[in-house]
DNA sequence: CGGGCAATCTTGTCAGTGTCAAGTTGTGCG
DNA sequence: CGCACAACTTGACACTGACAAGATTGCCCG
């Protein structure tokens, strides 16, 4: 594997504290760190202990395996994307939101879609994902039949999609160059514009 | 990290000849499967040799690296896609393809839009991906303008989002219910068709 | 035909990693 | 006060990617 920026695994600091306090918070803002510069597969346990100053099996007993870590990562990400969308009744407001999440939290998105990096049926993950499910399908709910052709569940694969595919190809970088500088919510509105419109 | 099905790493067959043959074709094809089945995580150079029944190294001789293989991977895969949707001059259709492409090679799909895990500056993979990007655009542009509002590059994007959303949501695992058994083709086609319609 | 050379593959090694087991240290609650 | 449990450490093992150096082979050119 590729070496982080390692030292060698210093001990504990004579003058640090046996307990860190609040470590499973410590290891997580440090493994969104890595994820959103270097992606899921750059995560090592062992440096994310180095960073914390911690020892290297520390991390397990907080997250006892590298796929319970990702896993609380996606389940805080779905979470965080409900409360994001929250109670909106328009659907362009709702896509423009997931939009934002996806640039605001790079990392938990990354993670939240990479299932085989989860453990599928961990329950906090299972209900934050229903939580956001929901709040994204009243959100479709809440457009008027006559602009979405009728269908509901189609009305809500086309947003998602929309919405999903925009962001993913935001973060992978492969809209550059077609939206420059530009504002990319602003972009996604006018997409959205041409999804839903009077027929 | 979680071992392969390992076997004592056995030296090779003394009836099997020195040199393989087709490594390089027989480490890829490895690969796409490992990856369509686990991602690309779960990737492993010393677990593709023995599935050839190589030593442990031989790999390295014909991708110099683990990102070696994954961008010759990607490099193929924007080969393959450029094929798939060809010259073709409805962009409906470009999108169905799109989509194809997706569920036809998962593995290559997954690995072309996941930079981190490539070689940005590879020579071949940045040739492939003009080579698909530039079909992409001929699709985009086949579509009469008053059809999709005037500008080109918002349709473009528009298309190319709602695509790889939809493709992307669908090799997550995350339309199973809402498509059920339906062809996912034909769920795409009326996706598309709700995005461009006379106004 | 044969000699050598480059491509292909092997063997050995090193640092790094995840995971498990067992021991230490600290904390809070009875 | 003391004791049980949580938080953390230490040590070990099997695995990994990468590199260096050697073995084997096909093949091209004389």
């Amino acid at each position: 594997m590729s070496r982080a920026q390692s030292q060698p695994e210093k001990t504990r600091a004579p003058g640090r504290p046996y307990h860190h306090g609040d470590l499973r918070r410590a290891i997580l803002a440090a493994a969104l760190d890595v994820i959103a510069a270097d992606g899921p597969s750059a995560l090592s346990l062992r440096d994310l202990a180095r960073r914390a100053g911690v020892s290297h099996a520390a991390p397990a007993h907080h997250f006892k395996d590298r796929t319970g870590l990702l896993t609380a990562i996606a389940a805080e990400g779905f979470g965080l994307l409900a409360a994001t969308v929250g109670e909106v009744t328009d659907l362009k407001d709702a896509g423009v939101r997931y939009v934002r999440f996806a640039r605001e939290y790079p990392a938990h998105f990354q993670v939240m879609f990479t299932p085989e990096l989860l453990r599928a049926d961990d329950l906090e993950l299972t209900t934050a994902r229903a939580l956001a499910s929901e709040a994204l399908r009243g959100a479709v709910s809440a457009v008027p039949p006559d602009r979405r052709g009728g269908d509901a569940r189609l009305a809500g694969i086309a947003a998602w999609s929309l919405a999903h595919g925009f962001a993913t190809l935001l973060l992978s970088h492969n809209l550059d160059d077609p939206v420059g500088d530009q504002d990319p919510e602003n972009v996604f509105r006018d997409l959205a514009s041409m999804l839903f419109r009077s027929p």
